[in-house]
DNA sequence: GCTTAGATCCAGTTTTTCTGAATCTACTAA
DNA sequence: TTAGTAGATTCAGAAAAACTGGATCTAAGC
């Protein structure tokens, strides 16, 4: 078992198959068949179901996966700590509670391995509060959704836009999502953030009435319950990032597919624009197919 | 990077010398010597001084030796969750929504690997609803606080009795937890479920006044905002179970110090009873020290 | 039933890993 | 201070592993 083949591993499960995966992984679909299959025989295990096409991923295959993940992160964790570059002092950070909230820890234990010596402080508060403490500089910068009346002093640079998604337990017949929302149990995101109220609009607008089951008012809590078959829901695409939410169908929301951006509010002079840039760099790679990234200055 | 280069250098530091590590991995001293300095080009690290006899460990090198081993205890980890026996159908559960239900995810997962083809089924809801639920078999057993009024066809079987610590941001001088919590910044829990209650009834008991400067209602994000220096506040032990939270310190909640308890309600004549009774083995060992190991029966 | 895209199989090529022998080096004993 | 020893390194070649390219197979879509 070796690092090459995690990564091998890696890219078909985000890339969704062994021909793409090569591409990124710069083998011959040939050696990523080999390299799977190796490790299969290593672990005695089926990691894809290859009766279909593409192939898909068998639950022993999900905690291969998972483990894959878990060794590469460590793997370059201490690459990263043995390299050692150190910037040290405090970053004052602030967020809205969303689950921007679950990508900012994520994010700053990244750049903890960067920045060891650097100390974030973190703020959660609501939008407009945020970006007036950006602007009077009692924040380097906040997480805030897609904003009106932003400063010219500040600039907003997204480094998510998200699809949302009506997310399906496995096995329950996935076709239309407009009649699987009027049919089926519904789990409704309920709190006083603009993501439920952009899910809640939607819906009305889709003439669509939903059977609620519950009412939860936190994101993973939702796609927990999801996944043990208590009904569906609308989740932002960020929200599914666990290897066991691979089980989870998803079926685009509204046409064209509802989408959300979010992004990072800094002064246009930034004394701390360098790991400004590197926060969002990593807050974009870890969204994904989802993750904007910011456009180099001119 | 390969387990096989890692298992080598593993070998090396138990043995003390590349030629008795080559004996035991069934190579030649050479191989051995080829490997290290293969993996030192990798990571750009020197990970043994060989201007002494027998070569030591460099600090770097034990960085890199802890790593080493993380990555094949995962391996070996995966291995045997993969060799796992199996049972199939469904499992229904039921639990409150609270630091619990973070366990429950964490718990399938493992059982998961142990008993692939059960599909749990979860339900959250509150405790008097949970266990009518369970009395009348729609549910097979549900997580619930300790509960007053449970029938004589249940049983109710603690898997946690953890403490309540106030946690505070690394740091921060450490004294006299109402020192602090009087004097501090203070997280409050604020959300309509027992813990929240028992931790304000306390705080009132002691006659502490806190300096409350955040209200969120998910543990989760109480402890991520602890972590980077927002404040302090108090959370039950099941919350600080990430490799993040060692840095957070924290002081025992009371004198003496506050506890709860978290079980399982089933049914006395249970027909999974062997399942449930790994269910509760498995929180019970994800609870570590404060885990309730469940008496065998006579 | 045909077409397409992707996966597998197989043989050959290339790369990597290991061995064996020669050489080097830190440490110890006289 | 010198000689001997045990262990590490270096180098060239052999063996094993990984990869490529082409042919074949197969699920899915039309």
């Amino acid at each position: 078992m070796d690092t090459r083949q995690l990564k091998t591993l890696l890219a078909i499960q985000s890339h969704g198959t062994f021909a793409q995966a090569a591409d990124l992984v710069g083998l011959t679909p040939s050696a990523v068949s080999q390299q799977v299959h190796a490790l299969e025989e290593e672990l005695r295990v089926t990691i894809f179901d290859r009766s279909t096409r593409p192939p898909r991923i068998t639950p022993e295959g999900v905690q291969v996966i998972e483990m894959a993940s878990d060794i590469l992160r460590r793997a370059e964790d201490t690459k990263a700590s043995l390299r050692g570059d150190q910037i040290a002092g405090t970053l004052m950070l602030g967020s809205v509670r969303s689950s921007a909230l679950n990508l900012l820890p994520r994010a700053m234990v990244q750049m903890r391995g960067r920045y060891p010596d650097l100390k974030p402080s973190l703020r959660v508060s609501l939008s407009s509060t945020l970006i007036a403490d950006v602007a009077g500089g009692r924040l380097d910068a906040a997480i805030v959704a897609e904003h009106l009346g932003i400063p010219n002093t500040l600039r907003w640079s997204p480094f998510l836009r998200e699809p949302l998604w009506v997310i399906v337990p496995r096995g329950m017949e996935a076709s239309d999502p407009i009649e699987l929302l009027n049919t089926r149990p519904y789990i409704r995101f309920r709190s006083a953030v603009p993501l439920a109220n952009l899910i809640d609009t939607e819906l009305s607008r889709l003439g669509v009435v939903t059977n609620d089951v519950a009412e939860i008012d936190t994101i993973g809590s939702i796609v927990t319950g999801v996944r043990q078959g208590l009904g569906i829901s609308v989740v932002p695409h960020v929200a599914l990032q666990e290897p066991e939410d691979l089980n989870i169908m998803r079926l685009a929301f509204g046409a064209p597919q509802v989408t959300r951006q979010i992004g990072i509010v800094e002064r246009t002079a930034a004394p701390r624009a360098e790991i400004i840039a590197l926060l969002h760099a990593v807050l974009a790679d870890l969204c994904g197919d989802y993750g904007v990234v910011r456009p180099t200055r001119s």
